[in-house]
This record gives structure tokens, sequence and C-alpha cells, in this order.
DNA sequence: TTAGAGTCTTGATAAAGATCAAGCGAGGAA
DNA sequence: TTCCTCGCTTGATCTTTATCAAGACTCTAA
């Protein structure tokens, strides 16, 4: 591991709490891994053996039933992702893969089930983490039920440009038809649902996002923090 | 609260092992409370103050957005819900009703939130309770995103009668236009899909539904654990 | 620099699903 | 009982979304 990159670590809320000593030796039996893209890291239905934190790079991750795929989130650093399987000690329920070269380190799982038994900070933390991915999950659910494309991806861009500080432009940072398999629908139908949006103060061209009419979007997309606000 | 009653609840696993003491304080500040159907229990966007436990009759989580409304589960006795929002204390993100006349017991968020940092029992049941949570909410988004109306309506019809020991007949147990919106299609389109199932050896009489051909039907429902088994 | 592969867009068409309207039937209340 | 409400079903129609096909564009590697 590099020089700092543990220090990175230990301020995630996930193994801030930890005991010193617990945290040394969870990380002790940790392997450093350097990826290229579009590598497959994880297959769904594997038993889940690791827990996987991504240093750099980004990471998907894909479900696959009958042949069809779909896109269930990307994980950008620093973050854990699969922690639910590992402590229920069950087959991973999402494949997952790099989209860039990555970085990423893995974590036995046996070792973070018998660490979180005796660490009670790190079982606080453990529990938010959960509570917070559980919540999560349940807006997307409800974006996907309750909203048409056109809806999901209007609140999908309100959301981005407040994370980047509601300067009215930023970059999608993943590819068109990644977004369309995370927003349920396909790539053709997400350029349909853009150029529906040019009508609302949208602009996109190539991965650059411009909203030029920040009100009519909201009025069009309705957005709610019980769906749209992933602090909530 | 009825003679029995604690006991039952004490055996759920997120109470099992906690500390007796813990347990005795937790409860002598719940709220037990007798509804009659049709009562909103909770509504989205409020402070999680209590978390509920249904002791008798069935509750149904939902969630609204501009005007539409979506079923999210149901609960059935002897279970807990909204255990994410009480941890995290932020507001619930459905909505709760009662479907029958029910017995709900209200414990204070704030104790919850005390004692489950000082009892480890407690923490672990906690952990464990959402790592379940969170992955069922997971295969629900995998079921709908993956699989057509039809496919839904099939896959679920093989996990009831599974969970009714495959006997090939069992109760729906749920009005029609509340398993509609559970499984993300309207009243119409769910008396649709069972006509289509009909040839894949399904009958449905009312609530009765009866399996004449599971091998036929299973072909066509081409279930997955990752999806379709709740313990996993 | 060019060839090739993959992405993105657009149009035409098909399928899936929602909505609207009407009628049936079960269950509850007067 | 009778009336009324509400849930369920069915058909017709409309909307939404997916699929198929073709061309433009971008990026990369030889």
């Amino acid at each position: 591991m590099r020089p700092g990159e543990i220090d990175e670590i230990r301020k995630l809320p996930l193994f801030a709490a930890m005991l010193p000593e617990n945290f040394d030796a969870l990380f002790r039996g940790a392997y450093v891994q350097n990826f290229p893209p579009q590598i497959e890291l994880i297959r769904e239905g594997d038993p889940a053996d690791f827990l996987h934190v991504v240093l750099e790079g980004s990471v998907e991750l894909f479900a696959t039933w009958n042949n069809r795929e779909t896109t269930m989130a990307t994980v950008a650093p620093i973050a854990t992702f699969i922690l639910a399987a590992t402590i229920k000690n069950g087959p991973y329920l999402m494949s997952a893969r790099t989209l860039e070269k990555a970085r990423v380190i893995l974590l036995p799982s046996a070792d973070v089930r018998k660490t979180f038994t005796t660490d009670p900070g790190f079982a606080q933390a453990i529990i938010l983490d959960l509570a917070q991915c559980y919540r999560s999950v349940v807006k997307s659910h409800k974006d996907l039920k309750l909203r048409t494309s056109v809806e999901r991806l209007a609140n999908y861009l309100l959301r981005k440009d407040h994370q980047a500080g509601e300067q009215g432009h930023f970059d999608l940072k993943i590819e068109k038809r990644r977004l369309a398999s995370y927003l349920g629908m396909t790539a053709e139908n997400l350029s349909r649902a853009i150029r529906t949006l040019n009508g609302y103060g949208v602009e996109i061209e190539g991965s650059q996002v411009r909203i030029t009419d920040r009100k009519d979007l909201a009025a069009f997309a309705k957005p709610t923090p019980l769906i749209d606000d992933p602090k909530c």
C-alpha cells in the first residue's frame, strides 16, 4: 500500500471509529490490487469472500438475469462496496467491473465479520453505513416505480448539478449507455429524453451538461428530498 | 401489553440478543396501540419518532410522488418496520397504513438509538437485520429492472407457493389491486397477466391460486435465488 | 494517417404497459 | 331485502418504452 493511502482509508466513516489494533490487524490481511479497465471483479452468485474498497478509478455494480443486464450503481473513490454480502456471509447479489484503471483493496470477509463482533465502534459504523445503503436503494426503487424515464433523467441532472455546486454546468463522468441502463432505459431512449429536456433548459453536448433554466427544469422534475437527497 | 406478547417479541432475532435490563427498559417506554383498518400510521417525510412492531394484523408500506402511489411492501406479524429511519434519525421514506385491524407497538426512536450504542448484542442484531433488508430491496430492484410485469407475477407466484410448502395451491392474502401496485403494474394489467399465465399452469379464482404445472411455470419464470430467495 | 470498433443519434416500427370506459359481482349498510 | 360502493375484469385506445436499422461521430491502435 502506498504511503498516505492507509490514512485516507482510516478517515472513512466506516473505519474511523475502529480500535487501532483492530484496524491494523484487519488491514494486515488486506490485498491491494491494480486492475485494467473492464475487468470483472465480482460475479453475482459467488461467495462474498472479500469486502472491497475502491482507492482509485471507478467501479460499476450491475446485475444480470436471463441475458439481460442492468447497471445498479457506480462506485467512486474512496468507498467500500458489497458490505451487506460480507456481513451476511452470503452470495454477491451484484457483479462488479472496473470502468477505468482501478486500485482496489480486498479485505477478507471472515476478518471483517470477526472484527465487528468485538469492536463496538466498528459495529456502530457498519450500522450507519448499512442504514444509509438501505435508504438509498429504497429511494432508487421509488424513483423507478413512481417516475417515467424522462422524469428520472431530469431529477438525475438536478442531483448531479447540485453535487457539482449548482454551477449550471457539469460533466456526466459516465458513458451515456451506462447512464441509460442506470436510469432504467435504453440508450436510444436516453437520447430522446435529452431532446425532450431541451425544452426545459437542458443542453447536453458530449458529456458536458448545461442547465440554462434550473427553475423550469425543477418545475418539470418536481424533485423531493425523499427520493433525491442522497444525505437524507 | 398482553401476557405472552412480550415473550413473542423477545424471540424476534432483532431483540433476542439484548441484555435483559436493556430489553426491559426499552419496552417500559413502549406504547401498544390498536388501530382500525385503513389508518395511516406513518406519513413519509415525518421524523422517525418511533420504531414500529406489528403484533397482529398487517401493514402496508407505500410511497407517493406527484399524486402517484406505489406499494413498497406489506408487513405481517411479528415484525418491525422502519428500522433504518429510526437509526439514521431521519425522515420516513415510506408511509404506512393498516390493511386490517392491527395491533402495533411503538418504541421511541431515541431509546432505540441510545440502546444500540451500549448493547453489543443488540448492535449485532441490527446489523444483520439491516443487511437483510438491504439485500431484499436490492432483489426487488433487480426484479423490477430486469423483468417484465408478467415475469414478475410468475416469479411472485412461485415464491408464494414455495413459502406455502409447494402444495400447488395457496391464498393470495392481499387484494389484487395492491398486489398489482407491489409488482409495479396496474390492476388491469395484473388481470391480463393472470390470463397470460393460464397458459403456463396457473389458475386464479378470487384469492385462491392453483399451480397445476409448476415445471411449465418455472420454465417461463426462470427464478433465481439471487432475486427470488428471500433467505439468501 | 487510416482502419476499425464502439458509441451516439435518429427514424421507423413493434411491444409493453397505462388509461378510459363499461359491466359484473361481492360485501356492507340502511 | 335493496341499494350502493368498491374491487375486478374486459375491450378499446393511447402513451411509453423497446427494438431494429442506418448513419454520424469518436476513440484507439496498427
